[in-house]
DNA sequence: CTCACAATCTTTTCGCTGTCAAGATGGGCT
DNA sequence: AGCCCATCTTGACAGCGAAAAGATTGTGAG
Protein backbone atom coordinates (compact mmCIF):
# COMPACT_ATOMS: atom_id res chain seq x y z
CA UNK A 1 0.00 0.00 0.00
CA UNK A 2 2.96 2.52 0.92
CA UNK A 3 3.87 3.10 -2.46
CA UNK A 4 6.89 5.45 -1.36
CA UNK A 5 8.97 3.00 0.95
CA UNK A 6 11.24 0.86 -0.92
CA UNK A 7 10.18 -2.20 0.14
CA UNK A 8 7.06 -3.29 -1.10
CA UNK A 9 5.46 -4.93 2.15
CA UNK A 10 2.70 -7.05 0.31
CA UNK A 11 4.06 -7.60 -3.20
CA UNK A 12 3.97 -11.39 -3.57
CA UNK A 13 -0.45 -11.32 -3.56
CA UNK A 14 -0.35 -7.97 -5.14
CA UNK A 15 1.64 -9.56 -8.40
CA UNK A 16 -1.12 -12.45 -8.25
CA UNK A 17 -4.34 -10.14 -8.06
CA UNK A 18 -2.33 -7.63 -10.56
CA UNK A 19 -1.59 -10.12 -12.85
CA UNK A 20 -5.77 -12.01 -12.54
CA UNK A 21 -6.99 -8.57 -12.93
CA UNK A 22 -5.15 -8.36 -16.17
CA UNK A 23 -5.86 -11.85 -17.33
CA UNK A 24 -9.74 -10.64 -16.48
CA UNK A 25 -9.64 -7.44 -18.52
CA UNK A 26 -6.93 -8.41 -21.47
CA UNK A 27 -6.79 -12.20 -21.62
CA UNK A 28 -3.12 -14.56 -21.35
CA UNK A 29 -2.17 -13.36 -24.12
CA UNK A 30 -1.49 -9.99 -23.11
CA UNK A 31 0.07 -10.76 -19.88
CA UNK A 32 3.81 -9.92 -18.81
CA UNK A 33 5.54 -10.06 -16.29
CA UNK A 34 7.07 -6.30 -17.00
CA UNK A 35 3.36 -5.27 -17.44
CA UNK A 36 2.05 -7.03 -13.59
CA UNK A 37 5.44 -5.39 -11.82
CA UNK A 38 4.56 -1.81 -13.22
CA UNK A 39 1.38 -1.97 -12.29
CA UNK A 40 2.48 -2.62 -9.03
CA UNK A 41 4.54 0.39 -8.93
CA UNK A 42 7.74 -1.66 -8.50
CA UNK A 43 10.73 -2.54 -10.81
CA UNK A 44 10.83 -4.94 -13.62
CA UNK A 45 12.68 -7.82 -12.13
CA UNK A 46 11.32 -7.18 -8.83
CA UNK A 47 9.05 -10.55 -8.95
CA UNK A 48 11.81 -12.64 -8.98
CA UNK A 49 12.21 -12.25 -5.23
CA UNK A 50 8.48 -13.78 -4.86
CA UNK A 51 8.54 -16.16 -8.01
CA UNK A 52 11.31 -18.36 -9.98
CA UNK A 53 9.72 -17.52 -12.99
CA UNK A 54 6.99 -15.89 -15.40
CA UNK A 55 5.28 -19.58 -14.88
CA UNK A 56 5.25 -19.54 -11.37
CA UNK A 57 3.72 -16.81 -10.90
CA UNK A 58 1.05 -17.60 -13.14
CA UNK A 59 0.71 -20.96 -11.29
CA UNK A 60 0.35 -18.99 -8.33
CA UNK A 61 -2.18 -17.00 -10.01
CA UNK A 62 -4.12 -20.21 -11.79
CA UNK A 63 -4.64 -21.48 -7.62
CA UNK A 64 -6.21 -18.14 -6.53
CA UNK A 65 -8.60 -18.54 -9.36
CA UNK A 66 -9.30 -22.53 -9.19
CA UNK A 67 -10.07 -21.19 -5.63
CA UNK A 68 -12.24 -18.91 -6.46
CA UNK A 69 -13.81 -21.11 -8.49
CA UNK A 70 -14.20 -23.80 -6.04
CA UNK A 71 -15.71 -21.59 -3.42
CA UNK A 72 -18.44 -20.78 -5.66
CA UNK A 73 -19.51 -24.36 -6.39
CA UNK A 74 -18.86 -25.17 -2.92
CA UNK A 75 -21.70 -22.22 -2.06
CA UNK A 76 -24.34 -23.60 -4.55
CA UNK A 77 -23.80 -26.94 -2.58
CA UNK A 78 -24.32 -26.13 0.21
CA UNK A 79 -27.74 -23.39 -0.15
CA UNK A 80 -29.29 -25.39 -2.69
CA UNK A 81 -32.53 -26.38 -0.60
CA UNK A 82 -33.75 -28.37 -3.91
CA UNK A 83 -31.21 -31.36 -3.62
CA UNK A 84 -33.25 -33.18 -6.38
CA UNK A 85 -32.20 -30.15 -8.78
CA UNK A 86 -28.90 -29.45 -7.45
CA UNK A 87 -26.67 -30.84 -10.30
CA UNK A 88 -28.81 -28.10 -12.60
CA UNK A 89 -27.65 -25.89 -10.36
CA UNK A 90 -24.50 -26.41 -10.12
CA UNK A 91 -23.80 -26.89 -13.47
CA UNK A 92 -25.55 -23.97 -13.83
CA UNK A 93 -23.14 -21.85 -11.15
CA UNK A 94 -20.22 -23.49 -13.40
CA UNK A 95 -21.18 -21.94 -17.20
CA UNK A 96 -21.35 -18.91 -15.31
CA UNK A 97 -18.32 -18.46 -13.57
CA UNK A 98 -16.67 -18.52 -16.56
CA UNK A 99 -19.43 -16.54 -18.74
CA UNK A 100 -19.14 -13.88 -16.20
CA UNK A 101 -15.38 -13.74 -16.55
CA UNK A 102 -14.51 -15.65 -19.86
CA UNK A 103 -10.56 -15.01 -19.77
CA UNK A 104 -10.78 -17.72 -17.10
CA UNK A 105 -11.48 -20.47 -19.03
CA UNK A 106 -8.72 -21.01 -20.89
CA UNK A 107 -6.39 -19.60 -18.23
CA UNK A 108 -7.68 -22.16 -15.84
CA UNK A 109 -7.73 -25.17 -18.19
CA UNK A 110 -4.75 -24.78 -20.28
CA UNK A 111 -1.83 -24.98 -17.62
CA UNK A 112 -0.46 -27.47 -15.76
CA UNK A 113 -2.29 -28.61 -12.46
CA UNK A 114 -4.29 -31.14 -12.77
CA UNK A 115 -8.08 -29.74 -13.10
CA UNK A 116 -9.57 -32.98 -14.12
CA UNK A 117 -8.75 -36.73 -12.88
CA UNK A 118 -10.68 -39.55 -14.91
CA UNK A 119 -8.40 -42.28 -13.90
CA UNK A 120 -9.46 -44.82 -11.77
CA UNK A 121 -7.10 -44.37 -9.20
CA UNK A 122 -7.87 -40.83 -9.11
CA UNK A 123 -6.34 -38.75 -5.86
CA UNK A 124 -9.66 -38.81 -3.82
CA UNK A 125 -7.73 -35.77 -1.87
CA UNK A 126 -8.38 -33.23 -4.87
CA UNK A 127 -11.34 -31.82 -3.24
CA UNK A 128 -11.02 -28.40 -4.53
CA UNK A 129 -10.89 -29.50 -8.59
CA UNK A 130 -13.96 -29.21 -10.50
CA UNK A 131 -14.28 -32.61 -11.40
CA UNK A 132 -13.93 -33.67 -8.06
CA UNK A 133 -16.33 -31.29 -6.54
CA UNK A 134 -19.00 -32.66 -9.56
CA UNK A 135 -18.44 -36.15 -9.14
CA UNK A 136 -19.24 -36.20 -5.13
CA UNK A 137 -22.12 -33.86 -5.66
CA UNK A 138 -23.85 -36.25 -8.22
CA UNK A 139 -23.00 -39.52 -6.17
CA UNK A 140 -24.82 -38.40 -3.51
CA UNK A 141 -27.50 -37.06 -6.45
CA UNK A 142 -27.95 -40.31 -8.14
CA UNK A 143 -27.22 -43.16 -5.58
CA UNK A 144 -30.59 -43.34 -4.52
CA UNK A 145 -31.31 -44.33 -8.19
CA UNK A 146 -29.38 -47.42 -7.49
CA UNK A 147 -27.65 -47.03 -11.07
CA UNK A 148 -24.83 -49.66 -10.57
CA UNK A 149 -21.48 -48.01 -9.97
CA UNK A 150 -19.81 -48.57 -13.05
CA UNK A 151 -22.88 -46.84 -15.13
CA UNK A 152 -23.37 -44.05 -12.73
CA UNK A 153 -19.34 -43.44 -13.42
CA UNK A 154 -20.08 -43.11 -17.28
CA UNK A 155 -23.10 -40.57 -16.72
CA UNK A 156 -20.96 -38.52 -14.52
CA UNK A 157 -18.23 -38.24 -16.31
CA UNK A 158 -21.40 -37.59 -19.57
CA UNK A 159 -22.79 -34.82 -17.46
CA UNK A 160 -19.64 -33.40 -16.43
CA UNK A 161 -18.51 -32.95 -19.89
CA UNK A 162 -22.00 -31.17 -20.88
CA UNK A 163 -21.45 -28.37 -18.25
CA UNK A 164 -17.80 -28.05 -19.37
CA UNK A 165 -18.17 -28.14 -23.02
CA UNK A 166 -20.76 -25.49 -22.44
CA UNK A 167 -18.66 -23.36 -20.69
CA UNK A 168 -16.25 -24.17 -23.34
CA UNK A 169 -18.57 -23.14 -25.70
CA UNK A 170 -20.19 -19.83 -24.26
CA UNK A 171 -16.46 -18.31 -23.25
CA UNK A 172 -14.75 -18.96 -26.74
CA UNK A 173 -14.21 -15.83 -28.87
CA UNK A 174 -16.23 -14.68 -30.98
CA UNK A 175 -18.93 -17.32 -30.08
CA UNK A 176 -22.31 -15.51 -31.00
CA UNK A 177 -26.07 -16.21 -29.29
CA UNK A 178 -28.58 -14.60 -28.26
CA UNK A 179 -28.93 -12.37 -24.84
CA UNK A 180 -32.16 -14.41 -23.90
CA UNK A 181 -28.99 -17.63 -24.60
CA UNK A 182 -28.43 -17.70 -20.93
CA UNK A 183 -31.19 -18.74 -19.72
CA UNK A 184 -31.57 -21.28 -22.08
CA UNK A 185 -28.98 -23.01 -19.96
CA UNK A 186 -30.43 -24.20 -17.56
CA UNK A 187 -33.12 -25.56 -19.75
CA UNK A 188 -30.15 -27.75 -21.99
CA UNK A 189 -28.74 -28.44 -18.35
CA UNK A 190 -31.86 -30.11 -17.29
CA UNK A 191 -32.32 -32.28 -21.32
CA UNK A 192 -29.47 -35.16 -19.83
CA UNK A 193 -31.58 -35.80 -16.73
CA UNK A 194 -35.02 -35.04 -17.70
CA UNK A 195 -34.08 -37.38 -20.54
CA UNK A 196 -33.18 -40.09 -18.59
CA UNK A 197 -36.14 -39.93 -16.74
CA UNK A 198 -38.85 -39.88 -19.46
CA UNK B 1 11.95 -27.42 -52.43
CA UNK B 2 15.06 -25.58 -54.17
CA UNK B 3 17.17 -24.73 -51.01
CA UNK B 4 19.42 -22.97 -52.42
CA UNK B 5 17.22 -20.59 -55.00
CA UNK B 6 16.62 -16.85 -53.71
CA UNK B 7 13.40 -17.55 -53.98
CA UNK B 8 11.79 -20.17 -52.18
CA UNK B 9 8.82 -21.01 -55.02
CA UNK B 10 6.29 -22.01 -52.31
CA UNK B 11 6.78 -20.17 -49.11
CA UNK B 12 3.48 -19.35 -48.30
CA UNK B 13 2.13 -22.67 -48.34
CA UNK B 14 5.52 -24.07 -46.63
CA UNK B 15 5.18 -21.63 -43.70
CA UNK B 16 1.38 -22.59 -43.25
CA UNK B 17 2.26 -26.43 -42.77
CA UNK B 18 5.76 -25.86 -40.92
CA UNK B 19 3.62 -23.67 -38.29
CA UNK B 20 0.91 -26.32 -38.16
CA UNK B 21 4.00 -28.95 -37.85
CA UNK B 22 5.06 -26.73 -34.74
CA UNK B 23 1.91 -26.18 -32.72
CA UNK B 24 1.12 -30.13 -32.95
CA UNK B 25 4.50 -30.88 -31.60
CA UNK B 26 5.09 -28.26 -29.57
CA UNK B 27 1.74 -26.16 -29.16
CA UNK B 28 0.97 -22.50 -29.77
CA UNK B 29 3.20 -20.89 -26.96
CA UNK B 30 6.46 -22.17 -28.75
CA UNK B 31 5.35 -20.77 -32.18
CA UNK B 32 6.99 -18.14 -33.45
CA UNK B 33 7.69 -16.37 -36.77
CA UNK B 34 11.03 -16.23 -36.68
CA UNK B 35 11.31 -20.43 -35.87
CA UNK B 36 8.66 -20.78 -38.81
CA UNK B 37 11.05 -18.85 -40.88
CA UNK B 38 13.96 -20.45 -39.95
CA UNK B 39 12.56 -24.16 -40.34
CA UNK B 40 11.66 -23.06 -44.14
CA UNK B 41 15.42 -22.17 -44.52
CA UNK B 42 14.53 -18.21 -45.13
CA UNK B 43 15.02 -15.11 -42.91
CA UNK B 44 12.93 -14.11 -39.92
CA UNK B 45 11.59 -11.04 -42.30
CA UNK B 46 10.66 -13.80 -45.49
CA UNK B 47 7.00 -14.35 -44.16
CA UNK B 48 6.00 -10.67 -44.14
CA UNK B 49 6.10 -10.75 -47.88
CA UNK B 50 2.87 -13.29 -47.82
CA UNK B 51 1.44 -12.56 -44.47
CA UNK B 52 0.28 -9.00 -42.70
CA UNK B 53 1.83 -10.12 -39.31
CA UNK B 54 1.64 -13.13 -36.81
CA UNK B 55 -1.83 -13.40 -36.13
CA UNK B 56 -2.03 -13.52 -40.41
CA UNK B 57 -0.10 -15.93 -40.33
CA UNK B 58 -2.06 -17.94 -37.55
CA UNK B 59 -5.25 -17.63 -38.93
CA UNK B 60 -4.23 -19.46 -42.31
CA UNK B 61 -2.92 -22.19 -40.21
CA UNK B 62 -6.24 -22.24 -38.74
CA UNK B 63 -8.17 -22.12 -41.51
CA UNK B 64 -6.23 -25.13 -43.08
CA UNK B 65 -6.62 -26.92 -39.70
CA UNK B 66 -10.34 -26.16 -39.33
CA UNK B 67 -10.68 -27.11 -43.18
CA UNK B 68 -8.64 -31.20 -42.22
CA UNK B 69 -11.29 -31.16 -38.88
CA UNK B 70 -14.08 -30.58 -41.19
CA UNK B 71 -13.04 -32.83 -43.98
CA UNK B 72 -12.91 -36.17 -40.92
CA UNK B 73 -16.33 -35.05 -39.79
CA UNK B 74 -17.32 -35.39 -43.48
CA UNK B 75 -15.92 -38.80 -44.06
CA UNK B 76 -17.61 -39.99 -41.53
CA UNK B 77 -20.97 -38.38 -41.91
CA UNK B 78 -20.81 -39.77 -45.83
CA UNK B 79 -19.39 -43.60 -45.20
CA UNK B 80 -21.53 -44.33 -41.92
CA UNK B 81 -23.28 -46.97 -42.78
CA UNK B 82 -25.55 -47.54 -39.69
CA UNK B 83 -27.41 -44.22 -40.10
CA UNK B 84 -29.51 -44.38 -36.56
CA UNK B 85 -25.80 -44.17 -35.07
CA UNK B 86 -24.33 -41.26 -37.18
CA UNK B 87 -24.88 -39.05 -34.20
CA UNK B 88 -22.33 -41.28 -31.94
CA UNK B 89 -19.86 -42.21 -34.48
CA UNK B 90 -19.45 -38.32 -35.40
CA UNK B 91 -18.76 -37.42 -31.81
CA UNK B 92 -16.22 -40.51 -31.82
CA UNK B 93 -14.53 -38.38 -34.61
CA UNK B 94 -14.84 -35.23 -32.99
CA UNK B 95 -13.16 -36.30 -29.78
CA UNK B 96 -10.57 -38.38 -31.51
CA UNK B 97 -9.40 -36.13 -33.76
CA UNK B 98 -8.23 -33.71 -31.01
CA UNK B 99 -6.98 -36.69 -29.16
CA UNK B 100 -4.74 -37.19 -32.08
CA UNK B 101 -3.27 -33.73 -31.79
CA UNK B 102 -4.47 -32.46 -28.61
CA UNK B 103 -2.70 -29.06 -29.44
CA UNK B 104 -5.40 -28.72 -32.67
CA UNK B 105 -8.09 -28.40 -29.89
CA UNK B 106 -7.23 -24.82 -27.97
CA UNK B 107 -5.25 -23.67 -30.93
CA UNK B 108 -8.67 -23.89 -33.23
CA UNK B 109 -10.81 -22.90 -30.30
CA UNK B 110 -9.24 -20.04 -29.21
CA UNK B 111 -9.24 -18.00 -32.31
CA UNK B 112 -10.75 -15.12 -33.77
CA UNK B 113 -12.79 -17.16 -36.38
CA UNK B 114 -16.38 -17.80 -35.46
CA UNK B 115 -16.20 -21.79 -34.79
CA UNK B 116 -19.90 -22.07 -33.11
CA UNK B 117 -22.74 -19.74 -33.71
CA UNK B 118 -25.40 -20.16 -31.77
CA UNK B 119 -27.31 -17.33 -32.27
CA UNK B 120 -30.78 -17.60 -34.00
CA UNK B 121 -30.03 -15.58 -37.25
CA UNK B 122 -26.82 -17.63 -37.66
CA UNK B 123 -25.27 -18.24 -41.31
CA UNK B 124 -26.22 -21.09 -42.83
CA UNK B 125 -23.30 -21.25 -45.09
CA UNK B 126 -21.56 -21.81 -42.85
CA UNK B 127 -20.93 -25.55 -43.58
CA UNK B 128 -17.33 -26.16 -42.95
CA UNK B 129 -17.75 -25.59 -39.18
CA UNK B 130 -18.08 -27.90 -36.40
CA UNK B 131 -20.94 -26.68 -34.84
CA UNK B 132 -23.18 -26.07 -38.37
CA UNK B 133 -21.84 -29.92 -39.40
CA UNK B 134 -22.97 -31.27 -36.09
CA UNK B 135 -25.85 -29.54 -36.23
CA UNK B 136 -27.31 -30.71 -39.97
CA UNK B 137 -26.24 -33.99 -39.38
CA UNK B 138 -28.51 -34.00 -35.88
CA UNK B 139 -31.87 -32.42 -37.78
CA UNK B 140 -31.45 -35.20 -40.04
CA UNK B 141 -30.91 -37.97 -37.56
CA UNK B 142 -33.65 -36.16 -34.98
CA UNK B 143 -36.48 -35.27 -38.01
CA UNK B 144 -37.91 -38.47 -37.61
CA UNK B 145 -38.72 -38.33 -34.02
CA UNK B 146 -41.29 -35.77 -34.51
CA UNK B 147 -39.68 -33.65 -31.62
CA UNK B 148 -40.76 -29.76 -32.07
CA UNK B 149 -38.00 -27.79 -33.36
CA UNK B 150 -37.10 -26.01 -30.44
CA UNK B 151 -36.73 -28.72 -28.16
CA UNK B 152 -34.69 -30.23 -31.00
CA UNK B 153 -32.92 -27.00 -31.44
CA UNK B 154 -31.86 -27.82 -27.07
CA UNK B 155 -31.25 -31.63 -27.67
CA UNK B 156 -28.72 -30.79 -30.49
CA UNK B 157 -27.17 -28.02 -28.48
CA UNK B 158 -26.97 -30.49 -25.23
CA UNK B 159 -25.57 -33.15 -27.20
CA UNK B 160 -23.14 -30.88 -28.96
CA UNK B 161 -21.80 -29.22 -26.09
CA UNK B 162 -21.35 -32.83 -24.86
CA UNK B 163 -19.27 -34.29 -27.36
CA UNK B 164 -17.10 -30.71 -27.29
CA UNK B 165 -16.87 -31.08 -23.67
CA UNK B 166 -15.17 -34.79 -24.10
CA UNK B 167 -12.99 -33.19 -26.80
CA UNK B 168 -12.23 -29.87 -24.13
CA UNK B 169 -11.01 -32.56 -21.41
CA UNK B 170 -9.28 -35.27 -23.17
CA UNK B 171 -7.14 -32.41 -24.59
CA UNK B 172 -6.40 -30.74 -21.32
CA UNK B 173 -2.88 -30.72 -20.74
CA UNK B 174 -2.20 -33.10 -17.42
CA UNK B 175 -5.83 -34.47 -18.15
CA UNK B 176 -5.13 -38.36 -17.05
CA UNK B 177 -7.43 -41.51 -17.77
CA UNK B 178 -6.97 -44.87 -17.97
CA UNK B 179 -5.79 -46.46 -21.24
CA UNK B 180 -9.15 -48.43 -22.03
CA UNK B 181 -10.73 -44.70 -21.41
CA UNK B 182 -10.90 -44.14 -25.30
CA UNK B 183 -13.00 -47.57 -25.50
CA UNK B 184 -15.63 -45.48 -23.02
CA UNK B 185 -15.91 -42.59 -25.38
CA UNK B 186 -18.74 -44.26 -27.57
CA UNK B 187 -20.35 -45.32 -24.44
CA UNK B 188 -20.45 -42.10 -23.01
CA UNK B 189 -21.52 -40.47 -26.21
CA UNK B 190 -24.52 -42.65 -26.41
CA UNK B 191 -25.74 -42.29 -22.75
CA UNK B 192 -27.48 -39.40 -23.51
CA UNK B 193 -30.03 -40.46 -26.34
CA UNK B 194 -30.22 -44.13 -24.73
CA UNK B 195 -31.18 -42.08 -21.79
CA UNK B 196 -33.56 -40.41 -23.63
CA UNK B 197 -35.25 -43.60 -25.70
CA UNK B 198 -35.27 -45.42 -22.16
C1' DC C 1 16.59 -10.50 -76.80
C1' DT C 2 16.73 -7.16 -73.19
C1' DC C 3 15.47 -4.54 -69.74
C1' DA C 4 12.69 -2.50 -66.39
C1' DC C 5 9.28 -3.71 -63.10
C1' DA C 6 7.39 -6.00 -59.24
C1' DA C 7 7.25 -9.74 -56.22
C1' DT C 8 10.09 -11.95 -53.14
C1' DC C 9 13.74 -12.30 -49.85
C1' DT C 10 17.68 -10.24 -46.75
C1' DT C 11 19.62 -6.98 -43.64
C1' DT C 12 19.21 -3.68 -40.23
C1' DT C 13 16.94 -1.51 -36.64
C1' DC C 14 13.56 -0.69 -32.97
C1' DG C 15 10.88 -1.52 -28.76
C1' DC C 16 9.19 -5.12 -25.86
C1' DT C 17 9.78 -9.45 -23.42
C1' DG C 18 11.81 -13.07 -19.87
C1' DT C 19 15.79 -13.93 -17.33
C1' DC C 20 19.98 -13.36 -14.86
C1' DA C 21 23.83 -10.98 -12.29
C1' DA C 22 25.38 -7.43 -9.40
C1' DG C 23 24.49 -3.94 -6.40
C1' DA C 24 21.41 -0.89 -3.25
C1' DT C 25 18.11 -0.64 0.70
C1' DG C 26 16.42 -1.24 5.12
C1' DG C 27 13.61 -4.15 8.59
C1' DG C 28 14.58 -7.03 12.34
C1' DC C 29 17.44 -9.92 15.25
C1' DT C 30 21.64 -10.39 18.18
C1' DA D 1 24.69 -0.46 17.69
C1' DG D 2 25.58 -3.14 14.04
C1' DC D 3 25.05 -6.91 11.02
C1' DC D 4 22.30 -10.02 8.06
C1' DC D 5 19.58 -11.14 4.35
C1' DA D 6 15.12 -10.81 2.24
C1' DT D 7 13.63 -7.51 -0.81
C1' DC D 8 14.03 -4.32 -4.51
C1' DT D 9 16.77 -1.71 -8.39
C1' DT D 10 19.79 -1.32 -12.21
C1' DG D 11 21.91 -3.05 -16.15
C1' DA D 12 22.69 -6.47 -19.53
C1' DC D 13 21.55 -10.15 -22.92
C1' DA D 14 19.05 -13.05 -26.23
C1' DG D 15 14.66 -13.87 -28.50
C1' DC D 16 10.53 -11.91 -30.17
C1' DG D 17 7.17 -9.10 -33.65
C1' DA D 18 7.40 -5.49 -36.69
C1' DA D 19 8.84 -2.01 -40.06
C1' DA D 20 12.18 0.21 -43.30
C1' DA D 21 15.48 -0.12 -46.79
C1' DG D 22 18.10 -2.61 -49.85
C1' DA D 23 19.29 -7.05 -52.71
C1' DT D 24 17.79 -10.66 -56.01
C1' DT D 25 15.37 -12.62 -59.70
C1' DG D 26 11.33 -14.26 -62.43
C1' DT D 27 8.49 -12.24 -65.92
C1' DG D 28 6.28 -9.68 -69.34
C1' DA D 29 6.37 -5.59 -72.59
C1' DG D 30 8.75 -3.77 -76.30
Amino acid sequence: MDTKSYHHGNLRESLIEMGIKIISLEGDANLSLRKVASACGVSHAAPYAHFKNKDDLINAMQEHVAFEFSKALMHVIETCSRKEEILTYLGKAYVIFFMDNPHYFSFLFSRTEIMVDFSYNADPTNNYKPYEIYRQTAIQALTPTGISYEKMNDIIIAMFALVHGLASITTMKNTTYDEKWEDKIETILTLFSSGRKG
